[in-house]
DNA sequence: AATGAATGAGCGTTCATTCAT
DNA sequence: AATGAATGAACGCTCATTCAT
């Protein structure tokens, strides 16, 4: 990107496409504004708009009702969250459990940091959770744990490692979005953190050590109780 | 209960008491079906009074506004889910072990059984969540659980009893209202609750292993990672 | 209405219901004035709501839809005109042709008089058209013009009669309906309905000379050209 | 634009307007495709550009409104229309009660085979009634219409041949209208233009057997009742 | 000449809440 | 105490038209 002699070439390409790049991603920025500030219920496309500087006309030439605007918030959160995620469970220079400790403090941390945007948009859910595009992020999340999973638990059955790693998903992310419904100084977000991981590490461990019979059932034995 | 010579005064004590009681009890019942059946969306005033067969005026006498509704609704439910966790924590005839795995089936089959309004409210959450009297609720079974931790870790610090129970709780309650909003069969049901208690009783086990020193810290030591 | 000792009691049975009665009137009213002085493209709930010096939330609490107001004027009208058109033609005292001219003269003067609101309804049709209940209104009227007609034409078959009666009671109101849409003058209007009823006449005469054979088709053989 | 020396010469002239009009009839046949496939209510400018594979704004070079649009859409309707009738009407060597009945069929046909426009059109009269050039259409046709009457009822004073030829063709215009609104099989067709024409040439016969004063009043005598 | 992004007034409709009866 | 008619602000969304490019 060095030499550009003709700059506005380069930019003449797509006057209107960078016009509405900008655009969307003013609305985008007002919507994630507004959701923060105030709240799922008054989040509407006038104020999104009117936050945004242009009219709602403009907003409806992107996004075609209100769900998709909110879908595209979530959307972008889940990718950003996966794609942090996915990096450090592919990162095989560490072990799998200080793995699980690093994406569980990473996670926590973020969750709590958007915890105003995360909150607002789970209550605006119901207007956006049928889209069926939802299911794609999730599975891409999926593909990445299932992955870890067969890494670090080589011997067992495949049901196990799709149960427990579906198991781990969801805990990670419910409890992260309950923890983070209050506001959380870093020191209570690295000590939950902890405890969630040691939670996790502890199933994982427990996991490795059963010795898999090729039974048929999905479930592991029940750890016996003492 | 045979004999009432006076009827009139047994109940002339609280006519309208009883009248009233009556009335909340039908405008509860309304309320869950409507939610249930109507969503949160169409949850209105309106609405459940028509189905209670009572005036809007009349369910404004007993609940000063719709999020009060919900609120009760949400706070019956989770009397009530207490109660039932109260009584299988407390159940001293039955190992630790076990009774968390029998809590955890029980609450995840609860769970599920009561999915369409649980969700519902849910979604309706932002309307009553800033009710301060919600906590209460949270307190007595944080107690339950914390006696119940004690009871398991002898050992423990306090902080890390009062770290794991909360962790164990909302992980609990969080998941499971994740799984119950998808439609289950009871065997998915009953695979699911085993896992989360083997996750759980993993956890539990692995403190209890732990040889506690007398550090003032809260975090317990990272589980050594293999 | 002479004496009422306790005019409370005879009022007090519908309090309510007269209220609204009256609001539905004034509505009514309203919507008629609206219709007619701003056109059925201003014609809106909010305005209506306005003139009847009513909040919108009433009219929606009498009518379910803007269709439901603009069916209801229409209703109204059609009954009104039905029964002008039945009492003139149920009248036995004048022969047929005579009534027909009566009717062709009320017909059309009852439609220029309200031409405006008229107009209006009618540019409004597409909002309510398709409403099932529009249906039952016209087989009043078909039923008043079928007996007439086979009063009038005694020896005609069936088919032709309803035929007949079909094809007349549809040219008078289309025609009437597009004569009316210009301001007229009480000459205008004479000249104009006598000049249809003419037509009729001259149709029923020719219809009632025929010598009807016992053929089973629809169509009566054409009027032989000269 | 100096000198352009060759082939351009036959394009020369109005290489822009041969593009504007090329553009026009796409914009025409699009608002066509458009109002019988969507319906009055959808019919958007917007949308007619987008199926014309043309800007709004470009259609707007074309036509100042919308009901510009409608109404060239109206005119080029009664245009042909009335070429249709107007080559039957002046076909001399039929008798002219054949040439009334041989014009009710074709225009019932045509009415109902465009029916989806022309209801459609009809429905978005409001937009471009008031239009004053709607009236040269009728003209034209009136012409044609009155010519036609003069040589139908030679004897008849010019009044009566005014009145009769603007009810014949309002009635025909109308009842088409209604006609065609629902649909229709082609023997209906055939039947109800059967039974329009009986009744138009009973009229026609009827004004050619009266014996015609020289009164100066517009309207004929009534026809006798029996 | 052609484009199509931008506008924003305006629409139909809902619903929590009040208050005269 | 009980009623339910009345309110009206607020919502999501559309579309004829303009005008900078």
């Amino acid at each position: 990107m060095i030499q550009r002699p003709t700059p506005s070439i380069s930019t003449r390409k797509q006057p209107k496409h960078a016009r509405a790049t900008e655009l969307v991603a003013a609305i985008l920025e007002a919507a994630v504004q507004v959701l923060a500030s105030e709240g799922a219920r008054r989040f509407t496309t006038t104020r999104v708009a009117e936050r945004a500087g242009v009219s709602v006309g403009s907003l409806y030439q992107y996004f075609p009702n209100k769900a998709a605007l909110l879908f595209r918030l979530q959307s972008d959160e889940w990718r950003q969250t996966t794609e942090l995620l996915r990096g450090i469970l592919e990162n095989a220079e560490s072990p799998p459990l200080e793995r699980t400790r690093t994406l569980v403090h990473a996670f926590i941390r973020s969750e709590c940091e958007e915890a105003a945007v995360r909150g607002a948009l789970n209550d605006a859910a119901p207007l956006y959770r049928d889209a069926p595009e939802a299911d794609e992020s999730r599975a891409v999340a999926n593909r990445a744990v299932q992955s870890f999973m067969r890494e670090t638990l080589p011997n067992a059955p495949d049901a196990v490692c799709v149960m427990a790693g579906d198991l781990i998903r969801t805990a990670l992310s419910s409890v992260g979005a309950e923890f983070s419904e209050k506001p959380r100084t870093s020191a209570e977000i690295e000590a939950y953190s902890d405890a969630l991981a040691d939670m996790f590490c502890a199933y994982l461990k427990s996991l490795g050590h059963q010795a898999w019979s090729r039974r048929l059932d999905v479930t592991p034995p029940p750890v016996p109780s003492a």
